[in-house]
DNA sequence: GGGTCAGGCTTACGTTGTAAGCCGCACTGG
DNA sequence: CCAGTGCGGCTTACAACGTAAGCCTGACCC
């Protein structure tokens, strides 16, 4: 009831900065850099005052979750109406949701995996207005039950899996790892190709063979276990995910407007 | 008798061990569940013990990482040889990775996630030798490196997408507390299509509203704003995984076709 | 039999999330 | 104007975490 009234309380902190302040951390150094005590400092203030305006850090990682999806709500070029059909429609979200995602590559595998409260709601579209928008878009279109979920559930799960790529890719282990325990090669395996781990030995956690094994930091890898990937390496490296989002999402609405020109 | 004897040292921690135990962990109890301690109290140890095999906790996760992966390679229904085609060879590979993946749903995100050691290495094969068998296999089934290419993108990123889709609507959040201390916000938010976004004040990052708010501990909606999500919610609740999965791997197989035979 | 050392255990430290409670100030109704 | 109320900060405290450092024991080899 006591609703503030008049001039608005001076507050200071509000959920908001408290959220976007999260996201900032999470954007510039990963999610694990986002604890309370950070964040709160971030904000010139005490970690525990973060709890008088969320209820735990988990909370607040759903909050951050919630608000990048809500920035679907503030693009432009998704929010124009249906009215240029249902193809036009699912694109342009398409391209909004791939927009938001290369726009927070380390706090997208949070939208990806924090657990859901129905099997039904599923990244990257988790909002009950969005699934709503676009299950009501569909059906306007004229698409029966049956098309609309399946419609529903491909382009969820194609957005999923090729953001997550392109996203993935974007954000590599921290090449500092180097890090003495794992791999402790002071010296550059040479072009080598053969493995041989002279000495080495010091290295006292005889780890059962890592993929870090198998690379050295300049990211070649050895090329008599693995003739096609050096032969392909170069293509590998290549950036094409533009194009390929592009082709695939095509790709997807060509195979959802056969489902529902027959029967 | 307590101490194996023999040829070699007679160990009683392995590295393996360790791993499996974490795995375990995971499986039952999600990766959270899986401290250093835990772990090492299910195994009658002490958790320092356990830096005698693994380096750290996070090389830790990376061995369980490689230790599912590695299911594929005891999976004989995979491990056939490729005489039969390069379709029945991804066939046989996509359904041993969604076999590994149902077999530890908790740990699928944990796959999905961890950062790899170089942008082409991406989930849900992040291991060189499948990456090269795939390849390889592709390559003398008369595959151009171009097609070979988009081959290996399509396939990561169906299963990626799917899988994740599939694994996540399998773990849902833990239905506990219904809390309410996140929405201490006074004003609703009129959410869905036409927005009717006011004008934001600064950069205001979201509005907080959570989606658990709108969805109660049976897990039913608001009629009222989700009328289609309403309409469709037995349609969405159906478990289709199975037949869903089949079908959008021969469409992805399919278009490789597609693409394979045409310039 | 003495030395080596793999592989456990103990102790200790810094950091984390958060429960509990304190206090000042802005605002309120009388 | 003044006493009261409660929002929104702060302080303190604690259990659990990852892990650095070092100790201790017993199986092995010469």
């Amino acid at each position: 009831m006591g609703t503030p009234r008049g001039g608005p309380r001076g507050k200071g902190l509000t959920t908001e900065i408290v959220v976007a302040a999260a996201l900032e951390l999470i954007d510039e150094q990963g999610v694990g850099a986002a604890s309370m005590r950070a964040i709160a400092s971030r904000l010139g203030v005490e970690a525990m005052s973060l709890y008088k305006h969320v209820s735990t850090r988990d909370g607040l990682l759903d909050a951050v979750v919630e608000a990048i999806v809500a920035e679907l709500d503030r693009d432009e070029e998704v929010r124009r109406d249906a009215s240029d059909g249902w193809r036009d429609y699912l694109e342009r979200l398409a391209r909004g949701v791939r927009r938001y995602a290369l726009a927070h590559p380390h706090a997208f595998p949070l939208v990806t995996t924090r657990p859901a409260e129905a099997p039904w709601i599923n990244p990257p579209l988790r909002s009950l207005g969005w699934i709503e928008s676009m299950l009501a878009t569909l059906a306007s279109a004229g698409f029966d039950d049956e098309q609309i979920l399946f419609t529903y559930r491909s382009f969820n799960s194609f957005l999923l899996g090729y953001l997550l790529m392109e996203t993935g890719a974007r954000t590599l282990r921290d090449p500092q790892d180097g890090d003495g325990s794992l791999g402790t090669s002071d010296e550059p395996i040479p072009g080598g190709l053969t493995p041989t781990r002279t000495e080495a030995e010091q290295d006292a956690v005889a780890e059962a063979e890592t993929v870090a094994d198998k690379i050295d930091p300049q990211g070649d890898i050895e090329i008599a276990d693995h003739p096609t990937i050096h032969r392909l390496a170069a293509r590998l490296a290549e950036d094409r995910f533009d194009e390929e989002f592009d082709r695939g999402l095509q790709r997807l609405l060509d195979a959802v407007e056969a489902r529902v020109a027959h029967p």
